[in-house]
DNA sequence: CGTCGTCTTGACAAGTATCAAGGCTGGTGG
DNA sequence: CCACCAGCCTTGATACTTGTCAAGACGACG
């Protein structure tokens, strides 16, 4: 039941350990020397899929950071309905909002094979807004105010979107936040999830996404290969997804 | 195209009028004398149905809070969908957050007439952190908290709720805030919306939410009448709400 | 080679939107 | 007071979207 990381994105991921976060939070706010080799010490992980890594009780779990491997933010409803609230990719942490959210109290989990960083050392400093991390701490606090707009416009494909729409509206975002961070080609990027974790995300059921990803290759709109996404057509997804975009 | 106010809930309202603040910000976290005093002297302003209050730019505006009417916080998306991110009810305020979240940058109508005061100098007092009035801020601090949770609760309801099941959280969640203010009875509250508006925050066609409507009153859940809700069987509602829920 | 998990496809059922018409209510002007 | 009008609610008929069930195909892996 591991959703293993094909060769390609470790490869990638290998490539890029190093940089994804100071990519990630660099291009945040700047980030001084004590800051990266803060960032640098952070020890990291391996974690299964399907684990949770973080319970939601503020302060009581060690905070981190996604090395590589995907992970989610549940809000854990009723019965076993889990809803995703935000994807978290590489570069994007946890537990280390300066001001925590409504979102900090739900239980994060991986959704694939992850290495994560420990950032309790970052927390530290955030908590106590260490001036001498300025840069880091703006970082935290940009970080988390984007993951906030992530949820909102997560809130929009649900609440006023068509399937079609809702996939094309989520592969842009991720297609744009993974540039960020160096793990996306010109008009492709590996997505490690199953369809059936895509279209929970969605809140559609995996027959349904599996019917719409196949009409959007038809279209030439967007490509779904064994754990990949291929972008086939750059302007008309900017185009359609152009209104309803926050952040 | 304004959504009048009918008597009994302007009754209840002016009753209301001077507690409803201290109610919500009170419940929030204890508030000393000169917190009351301040609250006391924001001044209020009638705003007709339909006007944009707060543009969402962060600073540019007045803070406010709503004394009596509703409002919404919305997500102004492509062409003209608007998607409803949260409800604001009476005694909810919009930008006087301590620290501004994302929601803050969205922009806030009115549902409803209502009338608004003038939170600016609540917002000074939270931007300097003023020493005197932690109680107050600290109640803000929560309120934006619990915002961001209500906001949660909708997505939930977006992405993973029936329409039937959709209405029954939602009039559970109504009806638990506007109690904290004083504004539900033991078992009926008002609300002044059309069914266009509910539907809308709800993702729902008028039409569809107007049959769902019908079948709870027929199931003798819910009974919509005239701009007002009764709940009919508290424990059901409750026992059908019990999971997905945030805060 | 068989097994297991996932993807794909088809047939069908359920949920929800849309269109259109009629009904109710409250306000307005004669 | 009545007639009328406008806005909203209600209802029916119909079509489209999406979910569910079930079976087969494909690929990975022992």
């Amino acid at each position: 039941m591991s959703y293993t990381v094909d060769a390609e994105e470790r490869a990638l991921a290998r490539q890029s350990a190093e940089t994804v976060l100071s990519r990630r939070l660099g291009g945040l706010s700047a980030l001084s020397a004590a800051d990266l080799v803060v960032l640098r010490q952070l020890k990291g992980h391996t974690v299964a899929a399907g684990a949770i890594v973080h319970s939601g009780a503020i302060g009581s779990d060690r905070p981190g950071y996604f090395l590589s491997g995907w992970g989610a933010r549940l809000a854990t409803g009723a019965s076993d309905t889990k809803q995703i609230v935000t994807l978290l990719l590489p570069g994007d942490g946890f537990g280390v909002s300066p001001s925590p959210w409504a979102g900090e109290s739900l239980p994060v989990c991986t959704l694939t094979d992850s290495v994560l960083l420990d950032a309790s050392a970052v927390r530290t400093l955030v908590r106590q807004r260490n001036s001498g991390h300025a840069g880091l701490i703006e970082a935290c606090e940009r970080a988390a105010w984007l993951e906030q707009a992530y949820a909102l416009n997560h809130l929009i494909r649900l609440g006023q979107q068509s399937a079609y729409e809702r996939v094309a509206h989520l592969v842009r975002e991720l297609f744009v936040r993974l540039n960020d961070v160096g793990l996306a080609d010109r008009n492709r990027f590996s997505m490690p999830l199953r369809q059936q974790i895509i279209a929970d995300a969605l809140g559609l059921s995996c027959v349904h996404f599996n019917r719409v990803a196949r009409r959007m290759r038809k279209d030439g709109l967007i490509d779904f290969v064994r754990g990949a996404v291929h972008v086939l057509d750059t302007a008309a997804l900017a185009a359609m997804t152009g209104g309803a975009w926050i952040g």
